[in-house]
DNA sequence: ATTATATATTAACACATGATCATATGTTAA
DNA sequence: TTAACATATGATCATGTGTTAATATATAAT
């Protein structure tokens, strides 16, 4: 009767009430901010028509700076700071052969993540 | 010996030259520009912290707008106005029953994706 | 009708971001 | 060393984006 009590399944809100039931078990397994924010992030270097294109040519064949120039038709500039980017994020991984530099994905969970995005997308 | 010759494995980048071949084999399937850009958009949306937030929330439960808030501890229109773009985008719908109204991802494409990212964050 | 509550919308602002230009760095060959 | 080339970096600018406060809308109860 007293005002501690949790009633569940009554639909007010008023400063923060809800359904507090269901909240709370939402509540219990949810990622650390750590990891949500580190997703986040991952996703965010996906969320780039320009980086999106560069992941996916590199999906396809390991590929010089040049290379992707050409490709894409973007400025050596342009997509050497996107690259940057996405090296940073750990998301490409490079190597140097003389004056060219050789970029490629780190790791085929990448590969999988833009296949399975592009489903949902095509379908 | 004329120069409209594509001689590949030459590493001249003079203008737009490069490894011809493989630019040329990776540039056949490649994905029209319209695919690309809606995955980017997609992607953008899981690229936020607050939206992530709120879509693996909703990856365990439907939930309402007070819900949410309450959840992640955000104000409410900062909840309405992600709510309104994920929407949008198709990504979750909702419905209304009187007052409430209650968010659900729309498919469960999203649910795999935010696992199978969070796969490659925690890792 | 009036009130209370849940959600949506608008405008404003601070901040993040991508493209570009100019320039620097690193590598090879002469 | 110098020249040529591939790539990287810094600064700038225009644009995009998330949050907030204030307000509007919608629904239900009195």
């Amino acid at each position: 009767m007293n005002n501690n009590t949790q009633e569940s399944n009554i639909e007010s809100c008023e400063i923060e009430a809800i359904h507090r039931d269901i909240v709370t078990k939402v509540s219990n397994d949810f990622p650390r901010q750590k990891n949500l924010q580190s997703l986040a992030g991952l996703f965010k270097m996906f969320g780039d028509g320009t980086r999106l294109s560069i992941l996916w040519a590199l999906s396809r064949s390991e590929l010089c700076v040049c290379d992707i120039c050409a490709l894409l038709n973007l400025k050596q500039s342009a997509v050497s700071h996107q690259l940057n980017k996405l090296k940073m994020s750990k998301i490409v991984k490079n190597r140097r052969e003389g004056k060219v530099v050789f970029y490629s994905l780190t790791d085929d969970h990448v590969r999988e993540m833009l296949e399975m995005g592009m489903e949902h997308v095509t379908e």
